[in-house]
RNA sequence: GCCACCUUAGCUCAGUUGGUUAGAGCAUCAGUUUUGUAAACUGAGGGUCGUCGGUUCGAAUCCGACAGGUGGCUCCA
């Protein structure tokens, strides 16, 4: 049954991008069109209004009262077929240049061709790949549309809609093309259904990493030094170095040993590696004023430790030789790519690389993938694997057999370790194929994080080696890892994930004290307690100030603080506390008193444990 | 880089069709108060309305350029 729900609302998305494109249609008629597909929560259709028009979201409501018109008349969807030669002569009569392009494609390569992810949107083949005789046609009212369907049967039965936001897109992802205008709309079954997603989406903003970032005071971002360019206050230091040492900690579990290398080279570093060919747009370069040295910010690591590696003959007991640096890399990025934390110019990694054996390769792999679960489990957030491999075009390195081997290798690691994934070609390193762990941000938009790459391409191209058992000298393969990622792109999911409500080992502040006057006694019991607390390595303050004990209490549940205590004349007579616990954290249980000793003891445990509910 | 939109105190936002010294809440500071689990009271300071240029008797408001941001596209070692 959900089944056909979803069938039929998947027509119903499709049916409002072809009513759009009617409404549009009338309104700037001449208008070209490029592709309308369903997409997740709704449709889109890429318009060419020509050089003269643009559309912007002030005309939402022209186009949203045109479309309720063409709902209104309920007018059929009929369905038709014409031979390709005379869908071309429409094209080219309706001047419809895309479609005719479209057309001409699939006439002679028999389907649209390429990444384009609406291959099946743009019209369709009725007979056999092979052989292309008829493409389908819908026609309500006066728009017709080369398209495959299926569709509801009229106009009138489409359910809940809203046009959201108007993008630019360029004429089949290809940025040499035209730029189009890309219309996007949701739709649902109901308007009940279309009020719940809008709601999710005004809840989703509230937990956005930016706002968040604003308010508890994690990451500041200012003009004087420029975009993609965070720095990070004191509270949000502490979250960077508590993932960071849990990510060093679960490899150093497996032997590996911190590196250091500096964030600038010479460019004949990347130039050995193979990056300055692919890369070299977006190096920041840097001049020494006394030498001629052209030096460059480092934009990843993996060169540098190639060069550790190679600073001694190796031999076959060696390896696995493993190094592990968490330092930040610089990307000259486009500014219209840059965002938030999830797309910086200066990016740490907690970057490994694992020199070995071909045997070792399994091994090595494994522990990696263990890591990568481990610290995702413990953070609490789901993942999907996607193994990233080449496509057939040139940009990669290393021969086609080598390619096919390791990424064999890869998909073999996965399914012996039973997690979830899923294939895409064009994804691939151009040193080699990647596993990567994709996690979905609170709107939905899916980004990479940890990451697991094969790469043969590397050690060739720096003529890494090792003594093998026979004398002979051998190559040793690399292993790439990042389990974070870039520490800011987790930052920025992380912070959406748990909405600011850190688990006790993270959390900026993990206790803070409230004191219920000014008086000396108070004052100085809280600070007897503040310092047994640091004792035992908490993250503690105490709030002293002239206010009310609810106003404090109020600002310290604003700022997320996972133990807030209450300390007056009850606590410095009776000696026991009562820790008021952030709700998230709380098992249903009324609050309960503990020594200080106890108290503070248990907390520091749990952070240690890295738990994510109390056991207070 | 490209397309659309946005930019008013530290933060969140008002500011009618261009018309005297640009407002509010929170935050900050001062005074009063000495507080018991989500906001005590009173007062004060704080803005060349993102920047630069233009139109106008007059610009936060209209136009242009630039910068920064948001959502997409492209890219992502």
């Amino acid at each position: 049954m959900a089944d056909q729900n979803d069938d039929n609302l998947h027509a119903m998305r499709h049916s409002l991008a072809h009513i759009m494109a009617t409404a549009i249609q009338r309104l700037w008629p001449g208008v070209k069109f490029g592709v309308g597909p369903v997409v997740e929560n709704g449709f889109y259709y890429d318009v060419d209004l020509g050089p003269d028009a643009k559309i912007s979201e002030d005309d939402f409501e022209k186009i949203e009262a045109e479309m309720a018109e063409v709902i209104k008349d309920n007018v059929p969807f009929e369905r038709f077929e014409k031979p390709v030669d005379e869908a071309i002569a429409w094209a080219q009569e309706a001047e419809q240049p895309y479609k005719e392009e479209l057309l001409n494609d699939l006439k002679r390569a028999g389907t649209t061709v390429a990444k384009d992810l609406d291959a099946a949107e743009l019209g369709t083949i009725t007979e056999s790949a092979s052989a292309v005789e008829n493409v389908s046609f819908y026609k309500d009212g006066d728009f017709t549309d080369l398209c495959r369907g299926p569709h509801v049967e009229s106009t009138g039965q489409v359910g809940a809609f809203k046009l959201m936001r108007i993008a630019g897109a360029y004429w089949r992802g290809n940025e040499k093309n035209a730029q189009m205008q890309r219309i996007y709309g949701v739709a649902f079954a109901t308007d009940k259904d279309l009020r719940v997603y809008l709601n999710m989406l005004e809840e989703a903003r509230k937990r956005d990493h930016r706002k968040l970032g604003q308010e508890l005071d994690l990451f500041v971002i200012s003009d004087l030094v420029g975009s993609g360019l965070p720095m990070f206050t004191p509270r949000g230091t502490v979250l960077r170095d508590e993932v960071a040492a849990f990510s060093n900690e679960l490899r150093q579990r497996h032997g590996f040993q911190k590196v250091w290398t500096p964030h600038i080279t010479k460019k004949d570093l990347y130039e050995t590696s193979g990056h300055w060919d692919k890369f070299k747009d977006q190096l920041f370069l840097v001049t020494s004023q006394e030498t001629s040295d052209e030096l460059v910010m480092k934009p990843m690591n993996c060169p540098h430790h190639t060069r550790i590696y190679a600073s001694q003959p190796r031999s076959y007991r060696d390896l696995p030789i493993r190094y592990l640096e968490t330092t930040t890399d610089y990307r000259d990025e486009k500014t219209g790519e840059l965002g938030g934390l999830n797309r910086v110019r200066a990016l740490t990694q907690d970057d490994s690389h694992v020199f070995c054996r071909q045997d070792q390769i399994e091994q090595e792999i494994n522990n990696l993938l263990a890591s990568a679960s481990e610290l995702y489990a413990v953070v609490g957030m789901d993942l999907r694997v996607r193994l990233s491999y080449r496509d057939d075009s040139d940009a990669y390195l290393g021969s086609q057999e080598l390619w096919a081997s390791s990424q064999a290798q890869l998909k073999q690691a996965v399914v012996a370790n039973e997690l979830k994934y899923f294939e895409e070609e064009g994804e691939a390193a151009f040193y080699g194929p990647k596993i990567d762990f994709m996690v979905t941000d609170a709107i939905g938009r899916e980004f990479q994080v940890a990451t697991v790459q094969l790469d043969f391409v590397q050690p060739d191209r720096f003529g890494l080696e090792f003594a093998a058992e026979d004398g002979s000298q051998s190559q040793p393969v690399m292993i790439h890892c990042a389990l974070l990622g870039s520490i800011e792109r987790f930052l920025s999911v992380y912070i959406e994930h748990t909405a600011g409500k850190f688990p006790v080992w993270v959390a900026p502040e993990q206790v803070r004290l409230i004191s219920v006057n000014q008086e000396d006694a108070t004052v100085e019991f809280a600070g007897k307690l503040e310092a047994l607390a640091k004792d035992k390595g908490l993250r503690i303050s105490v709030d002293n100030s002239n206010e009310s004990v609810g106003k404090k209490i109020r600002a310290a549940e604003v700022a997320k603080v996972p133990y807030t205590v209450v300390v007056g004349e009850k606590e410095i007579g009776g000696g026991e506390l009562t820790p008021r616990i952030r709700g998230d954290l709380a098992v249903q249980e009324p609050a309960k008193s503990y020594t200080a000793d106890e108290l503070f003891g248990t907390i520091a445990n749990e952070a240690k444990m890295r738990v994510s509910k109390t056991s207070l």
